[in-house]
DNA sequence: GCCGTTTTCGGCCCGACTGTTTTCAGTCG
């Protein structure tokens, strides 16, 4: 059974953590953490890389010993440390040092001062009062404690674009009161992952304290957290935390550094300044007591002889290697898509005409447009399929016979069958000028099976995009099983692309595959699988996660004109 | 445990805030 590259970080975080409740050096737990994100960022597994004879010790974040460890993890599945770790210090201690307001110094200092061992021997000593005996311990925290053993915190993450409505009402709010000065949001939501756990949101302003009251008086506030001179967190009715940062204008470009993160990329940045004799933090970066830059993103690479990074590529990842080289990929823009390569109708399961579909994407300045309802197994209506898919290819001639503004392609997302056959025979695929395919039942396969299946659907050479590979609904269904660094493979030896879905409800294909299939020399088509015009405008979101994914313009088929993307689709 | 243009030892990001103290440790981002 291979271990997937997730499977070893979540090990190494574990490790990491119990680490810090055991009460090791914490820059040993960083350690495991960093080597954790190398592994998790890696274009391929592990396993493969290993195999295929790379030393992993030469990767950023891992030495030798951890490249040992981790060998013995995909050799075995088990990671000693870890099983040793876990006998040590019980798993209820991590829980009791999660707790907020708690680390892993009070969760240790608990343990071994009052033996508290399990979150029932916590609530234990809160309500017998002992706890509050502790030196460093008092009533304030007491409370704190009590509230979280009431109400465990659940971490909570939110889909892009639903933090996406409530930042840009709460941050209208902000602006509005705001006579000069900026106010934007960083955190994982400028760097555009697909769900953000909180909101920083970075403001200048003179009145550090006014912009703090007027975030409190907000309406959809529920409480604050805290409120100081130059910070404040409050959690909105939704239950989003929002950390609002107030900055001079001077130290602008630090401040979004600092919230932009990611953490780890903002720790290599740290680093990289003391290398040359320099601190960065969030009001600058200093030689001495001098600050020599701060008030842009842009001035503060410069002078860490660094490229520009843009905020998607900002984990820690490779990325300030190739920065320092000035050989940061050129990602791709919304203003590259020339087309959207995978729309429905309403012949299938859309909401608007084929022509109104059309309408609108010339409307965004598309010169392409592919029209893919689904196969007969769903969705399609009623008749027979070849009759009706004849139907609508006339319709669709008839729309470019009567309009030149844009190019009307006729297509179809064909169902792979549980045995890895198409649900529609050869002689009607042969009359599309674009197949896709997609799993869209038997989710539940195992690893092995899925991934035969899938690839068996790509040997059919009519398929020219796999489309949700992983089937993936965010909140609503898991990934299922695949092995997907096979099938990246497969369709490279097939001359297969893959699609990237840009519905923020299933980014079945992830910024990490998409960074894998580059890496690999699979081209990727952003499409939204829109079902109505206004779904069109999920493009942007697509376009986000394939900048995350390294993706250039090249790496992307509906970035060419259309007899490129003709010849690409042809196999 | 990792790392190196002060390189094989001795460092390791750093500031804001809170709750506890009465000068600071711990937590958090």
């Amino acid at each position: 059974m291979p271990v997937h590259n997730a499977e070893i970080a979540a090990m190494l975080d574990q490790a990491a953590e119990l680490l810090e409740i055991g009460g090791a050096d914490p820059v040993q737990s960083r350690a495991y953490r960093r080597a954790a994100r190398a592994v998790e960022g890696l274009p391929t597994s592990a396993e493969t890389m290993l195999k295929a004879g790379v030393d992993l010790s030469q990767l950023p974040g891992i030495g030798k010993r951890l490249a040992g460890e981790i060998a013995a993890i995909v050799a075995t599945g088990k990671f000693d440390l870890l099983e040793r770790l876990k006998n040590a210090a019980s798993a209820e201690l991590a829980a009791i040092a999660a707790i907020r307001g708690l680390g892993p110094k009070r969760a240790k200092l608990i343990h071994e001062k009052l033996g508290v061992g399990s979150i029932e021997d916590l609530r234990r000593v809160v309500s017998s009062g002992r706890l509050r005996k502790l030196r460093g311990f008092g009533p304030k925290l007491e409370q704190a404690i009590l509230g979280a053993l009431d109400k465990p915190v659940v971490e909570k993450r939110f889909k892009l674009r639903d933090a996406e409505a409530e930042a840009m009402a709460l941050i209208d709010w902000l602006r509005s009161d705001l006579e000069q000065g900026r106010a934007l949001v960083a955190g994982s939501f400028r760097r555009r992952r697909e769900s953000v756990g909180d909101l920083d949101i970075l403001m200048t302003s003179a009145q550090a304290s006014r912009v703090g009251n007027r975030l409190a008086a907000y309406e959809n506030v529920a409480h604050v957290s805290t409120r100081g001179a130059k910070r404040a967190t409050v959690v909105l009715r939704s239950g989003l935390r929002v950390d609002l940062r107030v900055t001079a204008e001077e130290s602008y470009g630090a401040a979004l550094l600092y919230l932009t993160g990611s953490k780890a990329h903002n720790v290599a940045l740290r680093n990289r300044a003391l290398e040359r004799g320099l601190k960065l933090n969030e009001h600058g970066l200093f030689h001495g007591e001098r600050r020599i830059a701060g008030a842009t993103e842009e001035e503060i690479y410069a002078s860490l002889g660094l490229a520009f990074t843009p905020p998607e590529l900002r984990e820690d990842r490779g990325e300030i290697a190739l920065a320092g080289m000035n050989m940061l990929p050129h990602l791709v823009s919304l203003s590259d898509i020339r087309g959207d390569l995978h729309i429905r109708s309403n012949w299938g399961d859309g909401d608007a005409p084929i022509a109104d579909m059309v309408a609108a994407a010339a409307a965004r300045g598309y010169s392409y447009v592919c029209l893919t309802d689904h196969s007969r197994r769903r969705g399609f209506g009623h008749g027979s399929a070849a009759e009706r898919l004849l139907r609508r290819i006339d319709e669709i001639d008839r729309i470019n016979a009567q309009s030149s503004r844009i190019a009307a392609l006729k297509g179809v997302e064909v169902d792979i069958l549980a045995d890895g056959r198409l649900d529609l025979p050869d002689k009607i695929l042969s009359r599309l000028d674009l197949v896709i395919a997609a799993v869209r039942s038997k989710f539940d396969l195992s690893r092995e099976r899925q991934t035969e299946r899938i690839i068996r659907a790509m040997d059919n050479r009519h398929v020219s995009i796999l489309a949700h590979p992983t089937s993936r609904l965010i909140g609503a269904r898991a990934p299922c099983e695949v092995d997907m660094e096979r099938v990246i493979l497969a369709a490279h030896e097939r001359g297969c692309h893959l699609e990237l879905c840009a519905r923020l409800d299933r980014p079945d294909l992830g910024d990490l595959h998409a960074q894998a299939a580059k890496a690999m020399g699979v081209k990727v088509a952003i499409s939204t699988d829109a079902r109505s015009t206004a779904e069109l405008d999920d493009m942007r979101y697509g376009v986000d996660q394939a900048r995350r994914g390294w993706l250039e313009p090249s790496d992307v088929i509906n970035t060419r004109p259309l007899p490129e993307v003709k010849k690409l689709l042809a196999r």
